[in-house]
DNA sequence: CATAACTTGTGAAATCATTCACAAGCTCGC
DNA sequence: GCGAGCTTGTGAATGATTTCACAAGTTATG
């Protein structure tokens, strides 16, 4: 399959919830220009968006909501359980591990670990933070898909080094600093910080 | 001024960070070719971004780290304190209410609002969360420059509108939805469920 | 001062992403 | 069954971003 942009795989993901949406008020049928009013973008791209990965539409009618969300959801993956832990118990990470819409869209959490030994055996939702000394073994035993890093910039890239050399392959970054894998590792980082600065830019900069 | 890419902003943002590393560590010059290898990007890329602005380096020798660092302070707009409030204390409105990489960038923390009435009146850092009553009010006085939107998705978009209508300029959404926003207001959106279905995706399709 | 070794700044080229525009297909009403 | 009214799927055009390639400027050395 041709090389799909990763700001098409996000548009998908958000048409998903949209379609959802849809379905759960008993609509059948939506138009592509339906879906891009939601999302704020254009009709064009929401067919064309899809058109990377076949023809779900029907002409002059538009597109099955069941049958699309359906779709939708064997390209992102989305019809398994994947497996997740948590790196870091401090507030964000504890947050994340408690986190309704990552468990509601089938993300589990199945380990939180934290080198504080104030912070190792509370419970966050139904995990127990264990220390991070048991890391590797855990990884071994859980088989964890994705390990979140929510330590501090300082730390960060030798946790998502441990991780990856334990088996995860795919990392979502949370400290406030680039982080790097190899090859065959998928990651994303989320810097909040940086958002921030990337709004204060606008504001000063008001262009249009 | 031409417009600026996102994507340009966003790594400046990375670039003054590693400044900031190097000038800790009494470098005094850096080149292209060192910012970029830190953030993962091209030494063509960082001269092009740089570029926008004016010209900073000196030919044979790279970029003053202490001249250069200032320039990008003033270009992001950091040399100022930013006022933010948040709205919405759960977990993660509370994580962020005492994330210290925001305070240590200058955005400060000046108001936490919520309205379920278990979390009024509790102490987040050094502001206290009050009820949601008080928003409008509370903008007026405070005037804050940036509200952060840590709600649920239900109520996400009502909570930007009312925020908005009372004098925010800008808003950085936490909330898994996508919210709308006038003209003249500025908004990013960081949706970790959405990073987490980006990551199955890949897992699903590794192409490379 | 001349040469070697670097490094910037920047047009031009290449790549990547979005928008346009329209033929083709479907449904409905009569 | 036919025309009117929609809507998809998609090549072509446009627009945006990244990479390339190199002239020009700087430092160091002898």
């Amino acid at each position: 399959m041709k090389h799909i942009a990763e700001s098409t795989v996000q548009r998908l993901s958000l048409y998903l919830r949209f379609l959802e949406e849809f379905e759960a008020h008993g609509h059948q049928t939506i138009s592509s220009g339906e879906l891009a009013a939601q999302g704020g973008t254009t009709s064009s791209q929401v067919r064309k968006d899809l058109s990377h990965f076949g023809s779900f539409g029907k002409r002059g009618l538009g597109y099955s909501v069941g049958a699309l969300s359906a779709n939708l959801r064997k390209i992102l993956g989305l019809g398994r359980q994947w497996r997740v832990i948590i790196i870091g118990a401090g507030k964000i990470g504890a947050a994340l591990a408690q986190y309704e819409s990552f468990r509601a869209r089938g993300f589990k959490v199945v380990g939180v670990y934290d080198n504080h030994p104030a912070r190792t055996g509370h419970t966050l939702g139904d995990v127990t933070v264990r220390d991070q000394r048991e890391l590797e073994a855990d990884i071994a035993k859980l088989e964890p898909d994705i390990a979140l890093i929510a330590v501090p910039a300082q730390v960060a890239q030798q946790l998502v080094d441990r991780a990856v050399k334990a088996g995860v392959r795919a990392i979502l970054n949370f400290a406030p600093v680039p982080v790097h894998v190899p090859e065959h590792v998928v990651l994303r980082s989320v810097d909040m910080a940086l958002e921030l600065e990337v709004l204060s830019y606008a504001l000063v900069n008001r262009d249009g």
